[in-house]
DNA sequence: ATGACACGTCAAACGTGA
């Protein structure tokens, strides 16, 4: 089972990209992040289509995440993150699909930082750091994936030193990264390809990606129970690289069936 | 240190992203 992840940077003009990556990499369950359109505009139509079914959480303008499946309905766990109500951004939702529980997620960019974007980033990371727990104590099959906006080590970014005042760099930032895989996560890509450079996201401009200048923030963590069905893993560069793509590519995993 | 680009909203710049 090939499970991705797509931060789509706007469903609206991503849709010709989403559906030719869909159609000829078939990924059997897809979380989707960043559709910047409000609920009822959802694309569903042309998605189920291409024979996938689809669950989303919309919001006008900004965020909004999807979970897509080829392989079985997406029964819907959650959408949100509990731990404040006044949090109305779509960021967070969970779903079982084929056996799996899967978690799809859009963290908060937190920049500028400091000030209170970051604030809210550090609180979202805690908050979702609390519900990791609760997931992993489940002793359910868990993928957590999506848009994570850190920069886990410095091997994880271009030039590292360039970050050094950015969010998605901050050891605050990092640090909560890193309690959140101590919990027992498995950071997919990383374990398959430990010394390997990888990166999710290049810049638009400098012509960053056909220098290769980007970093690693879209990240698969598994379970336990996931890890030995772990088959392969990497990025789908080739889409980066077609007209009118996204800043990130998908991310993919392969698990045994 | 700054800005390069892209997207959505809205119909001109501006907020946001990373």
């Amino acid at each position: 089972m090939k499970i991705a992840t797509y931060n789509i940077n706007g469903i609206n003009a991503r849709l010709p990209v989403l559906l030719r990556w869909l159609e000829e990499q078939q990924p059997d369950v897809a979380c989707l992040q960043e559709l910047k359109k409000q609920q009822e505009d959802f694309p569903l139509e042309a998605i189920n289509n291409l024979g996938y079914e689809a669950i989303w959480h919309g919001q006008k303008s900004w965020n909004g995440v999807a979970i897509l499946s080829r392989v079985g309905t997406p029964v819907e766990i959650r959408r949100g993150l509990d731990g404040d109500p006044e949090d109305v951004q779509s960021r967070y939702i969970e779903a079982d699909v084929a056996g799996i529980r899967i978690g799809c997620l859009y963290l908060p960019n937190g920049n500028p930082a400091p000030g209170p974007k970051f604030d809210y980033k550090l609180a979202w990371m805690q908050r979702l750091n609390d519900h990791a727990k609760g997931l992993l104590k489940s002793k359910k099959p868990v993928v957590l994936t999506g848009d994570f906006n850190v920069i886990p080590t410095p091997k994880d970014a271009y030039k590292p030193e360039r970050w050094t005042g950015d969010a998605l760099f901050f050891p605050e930032s990092r640090e909560a990264f890193a309690k959140l895989l101590k919990q027992g996560w498995t950071d997919a890509v990383r374990h398959l390809h430990p010394d390997e450079t990888i990166y999710t996201y290049w810049d638009y401009f400098r012509n960053a990606f056909s220098r290769n200048a980007g970093i690693r923030i879209d990240h698969f963590l598994l379970s336990d129970e996931l890890v030995p069905r772990l088959k392969a893993a990497g990025v789908a560069l080739d889409v980066r690289g077609w007209e009118k793509s996204s800043d990130h590519a998908p991310v993919w995993i392969e698990l045994k069936d």
